[in-house]
DNA sequence: AGCACGCCGACT
DNA sequence: GTCGGCGTGCTC
């Protein structure tokens, strides 16, 4: 047709643009088909942003365009892309195939991953980009230095030969460059990713959180020009986002680090993922699907081929089921490297009577001799001052007025607080006996250094915690009082750790305790200079005897066959299915008969019930598969469920959230 | 989400 | 006989 009119035309046998349009809504979640209109033959290419029509006329919609195919089995009459926003193609083929995967196996929107993959546009950083478009081509690359700690040219075998493995990572700290520490572990990934760039491929290296990343930063520093390292982070504006997002599009090899959605960047040619720490519940999205680095990672290395490493200095259950069922091998430091852990299990009684009971002799003659030469870490379980209040009467627990939430105290001069609601417990009176004074119950970071601060005078006490942030410390004498996960990296190591509450932290209800306090502590004690003492407060058992002797991933074994027993994850996958009642009834009912097994439902707050369904990974596809097209059609139905129960909140009808372990936590 | 299509009660 | 109510279904 020859005709200039817009609108649908007769296409033949002409290329269509099949086109994922950006829509938060399941049943829109897949692709259309669009001719392409003669002017527009040159820029249609896969991985672009359009701007289509919709149902009709007027109506256009935002997208990218998937892939140019010959006509596909559609039958109807075309409509044609409206405009191609952008010439750059954002959407790569293989982040396209890794986003539908993912959304797949997690009966989720494919539109909600490429959400993650690809930054908003940010026109004058586009601009700035396709000027530049003739790149000065990066310096030749130094040969790189070895992975060291695990025999020689073991890590960079596996590497080359697109291995799947888990390295435990070494327990010490390593000064970079000058004046400069970080985490072994960070120096192990940089070398696997300069082994990587050597061998002509792409690097993504992904860590829980800021702190990591500036360890690994430092690291890559040492042992790569600086552009050939991109960082991509949630932390980053949009326009330094999109810009370093547009950089990973290049085909020079680079090394890509980020947190949790860095697993998505579109690395040409990739050589290598790898995950520090992947059981820190930071790798977990909490955006839906809800999908985990981890599993995006697996998912990755099977599309593209590459090498796939998980670091850490604790196994996570979930890499050791991976790791028995041979999907992944396993590589420890050679020669080992075993931290000197001291376990203090039983308090003496002197000690139990003695003013500090909280910290054993053992610990305060550590910390007391350690002091001469260096800092010491003491990590502690919560932030603050008091984390509880009672009354100092009738030794109640001591309620928030307003809304009966537990009080807790922030600093030793602060009013009282609703850990809750966050009101100020002014002229407090106690519901059980009407008194009106509080008396502090256990120790956070400040209180714990107010009482270390009396007992070493003139030794300067740092308290680093989530509100106040704190990277490194120097070389010097020092306590550095840090709640779990804050520890800042001591120069030339801590020489003494102490981990003071460990009973408490092993206290909490959750299928994870054990697995987290261990790694809470193999992290800490991996701050340590080596040889310097690591006392382990107040805990036996298992889990202590497994810090004791450097055994993670012993611990990681029984934990994962405790789990099979109950059939908890991750020895089987679950998914829940929330929504109304009649929602969540149809939707399991499509499971079959010799389908998963069924728990449930229970009620939930808000309206509505919840189901939880287990079954073994073989299935999960299927399973998937089922609750995604009961979705779809739920929400296709959702406004007539809306128009009848029109009064009160109506729950939305069908959620559907796979591997959430959130119901197992309270057992 | 929007928006059109479609089959039953008050109106010129 | 027709106008329009919103229940139902689709979007290339």
């Amino acid at each position: 047709m020859s005709t200039a009119s817009p609108g649908p035309a007769q296409h033949g046998q002409r290329p269509i643009a099949r086109v994922l349009i950006d829509s938060p809504l399941p049943q829109l979640d897949r692709l259309f088909d669009y001719g392409i209109p003669e002017a527009l033959r040159e820029q249609a290419v896969a991985g672009v942003r359009v701007r289509v029509p919709l149902r009709s006329a007027g109506r256009v919609a935002d997208g990218f365009i998937v892939e140019i195919a010959p006509p596909g089995d559609y039958v109807g009459v075309l409509s044609e892309l409206e405009e191609v926003v952008s010439a750059v193609p954002v959407l790569t083929p293989e982040v396209w195939a890794l986003a539908r995967k993912v959304s797949e196996r997690a009966a989720g929107n494919a539109n909600d991953i490429v959400r993650l993959a690809v930054p908003n546009r940010q026109v004058r950083v586009e601009k700035a980009y396709l000027a530049a478009e003739v790149q000065t081509p990066l310096a030749p690359l130094h040969p790189p230095a070895r992975v060291q700690g695990y025999g020689d040219g073991v890590i960079e075998t596996a590497i080359a030969a697109r291995s799947r493995f888990a390295v435990d990572a070494i327990p010490l700290v390593a000064e970079v460059t000058p004046g400069v520490w970080v985490g072994e572990w960070a120096v192990t990934m940089a070398a696997a990713a300069a082994a990587t760039l050597a061998g002509g491929a792409t690097a993504i290296l992904a860590v829980p959180d800021y702190r990591d990343q500036e360890q690994l930063a430092s690291a890559l520093a040492a042992v790569l020009p600086a552009q050939r390292v991109i960082r991509l982070d949630a932390k980053q504006s949009n326009p330094d986002r999109y810009r370093a997002f547009l950089r990973c599009l290049s085909d020079d090899p680079v090394v890509i680090i980020g947190n949790r959605s860095v697993v998505y960047a579109p690395a040409a040619n990739l050589g290598l993922v790898a995950l520090f720490d992947d059981g820190d519940p930071l790798h977990s999205e909490p955006l839906s699907p809800y999908v985990h680095t981890r599993d995006a990672a697996l998912v990755r290395q099977e599309q593209s081929g590459c090498a796939l490493m998980f670091l850490g200095h604790a196994r996570s259950t979930e890499v050791e089921r991976l790791v028995e069922v041979h999907w992944v091998r396993v590589f420890a430091p050679q020669p080992a490297v075993l931290p000197k852990v001291v376990p203090t299990a039983q308090q003496s009684s002197e000690d139990r009577l003695a003013a500090q009971a909280r910290i054993p002799s053992t610990a305060w003659r550590e910390a007391r001799a350690a002091l001469e030469f260096g800092p010491v870490l003491v990590q502690v379980a919560r932030p603050g001052y008091a984390p509880k209040l009672s009354c100092a009467d009738c030794k109640r627990s001591a309620r928030c007025m307003k809304c009966e939430g537990p009080l807790g105290q922030k600093t030793s001069r602060s009013t009282p607080a609703c850990n809750w609601c966050g009101a100020l417990a002014v002229d407090w009176r106690c519901a059980n006996c009407d008194g009106e004074r509080l008396r502090f119950v256990g120790s956070g970071a400040g209180r714990t250094a107010e009482d270390l601060g009396r007992a070493f005078p003139g030794v300067r006490v740092i308290v680093a915690d989530g509100e106040r942030p704190i990277l490194t410390v120097g070389a010097e004498p020092a306590l550095i009082i840090a709640t779990r996960g804050a520890e800042p990296i001591a120069a030339g190591g801590y020489r003494a750790v102490l981990l003071l509450d460990g009973e408490s932290m092993i206290a909490r209800e959750s299928l994870r305790v054990a697995e987290d306090c261990l790694r809470w502590w193999s992290n800490a004690a991996a701050l340590a200079a080596r040889r310097a003492p690591i006392v382990l407060v107040g805990v036996g058992g298992a889990l202590a005897s497994a810090f004791v002797t450097w055994r993670q991933a012993d611990f990681a074994r029984s934990e994962l066959a405790d789990r099979r027993a109950l059939r908890f994850p991750p020895a089987v996958r679950v998914a829940t299915v929330t929504g109304t009642v009649q929602a969540v009834a149809d939707a399991v009912a499509t499971l079959g008969v010799d389908g998963p097994d069924i728990l449930g439902p229970v009620d939930v707050e808000g309206g509505g019930v919840r189901t939880i369904v287990r079954f073994d990974y073989a299935r999960g596809a299927e399973i998937a598969a089922a609750l995604r097209a009961e979705v779809v059609k739920s929400a296709a139905n959702r406004r007539r469920a809306l128009g009848k129960a029109a009064r009160g909140p109506v729950p939305v009808s069908l959620k559907v959230r796979f591997d959430d372990v959130e119901p197992f936590l309270e057992q």
